[in-house]
DNA sequence: TTGTTTGCAAATACTTTGCATACTA
DNA sequence: TAGTATGCAAAGTATTTGCAAACAA
């Protein structure tokens, strides 16, 4: 997804667009990976130099419960990546190193045995991590 | 596990014991599902009323160092149970009312097709979350 | 007796909130 | 113009650290 096109989805979903939000989409959409609010902040303090981190925090909350960013909560805190554009169902195949993520439409739900005896389940995770081609040979290189 | 194994292995490992580690291990020996710092915070000071947080936060790490305790990430933050005493891998079923855990041999790295070309896969999740016959039968109940 | 554990106090990190001003639509 | 977004300051929550006294081995 390009900046305007995500410009264009928080605007219909009713939020106003100011440079800053403009600057968001056009980092998201640019981004390879996760980010943390952190990330967002440092990035966005380039270009606004009184940038404060209640509003990051502020525009990341909003964006992800407009559906335009997705969250993700890793054992080193909270990610933020643009919300994934499959439509069916599918799981996450994510690099280590760059945090590239990969759809997998595989779903092991659809074969799960030896679930407990009356067990109604209601979601699941499923994700993969490890090493993709590039940051492998990129690795293999040095 | 019982409290006295839990202890004998906090033992082994070099960790002095306490009184309240003693309660620790009974409070994880009969805890159900998992616990957060709060709780076990909220629980010990039943028993110890000048107990401090910092030092249920600094036993939970160290157990959870030594391999005694597992911890897990939830959305709303990281919380604490026995660690797992199952051998061979395997995945873990979670009830979303009790939090109690089912271990499930099954596991969907053994067949997945579709990984991106290239990518080497390190670690995986694989987790299911729903209601245990238990608990939707006292909800019925209700 | 030696070295670990504890409580206290304070520091740090992360995130949220109230409010006045600035800006979008 | 009406109402949302921003920066600022401050508060709230979660977690960590340094240190002296208490305690386990």
């Amino acid at each position: 997804m390009n900046p305007e096109e995500i410009v264009q989805m928080m605007s219909r979903q009713g939020m106003r667009i100011t440079d800053q939000r403009k600057t968001l989409a056009t980092l998201f959409a640019r981004a390879k990976g996760y980010m943390t609010p952190k990330d967002v902040y440092e990035q966005m303090l380039h270009t606004y130099s009184g940038l404060s981190f209640d509003t990051v925090y502020r525009n990341l909350r909003i964006m992800h419960e407009m559906g335009v960013l997705e969250q993700f909560v890793f054992e080193d805190g909270i990610k933020f990546r643009l919300h994934c554009q499959e439509n069916d169902h599918h799981h996450h195949v994510i690099c280590l190193s760059c945090e590239q993520t990969y759809p997998v439409v595989f779903c092991p739900m659809e074969q799960i045995p030896g679930l407990p005896e009356g067990f109604r389940p209601v979601k699941h995770k499923f994700e993969v991590f490890g090493y993709c081609k590039k940051c492998r040979e990129e690795e293999a290189a040095q």
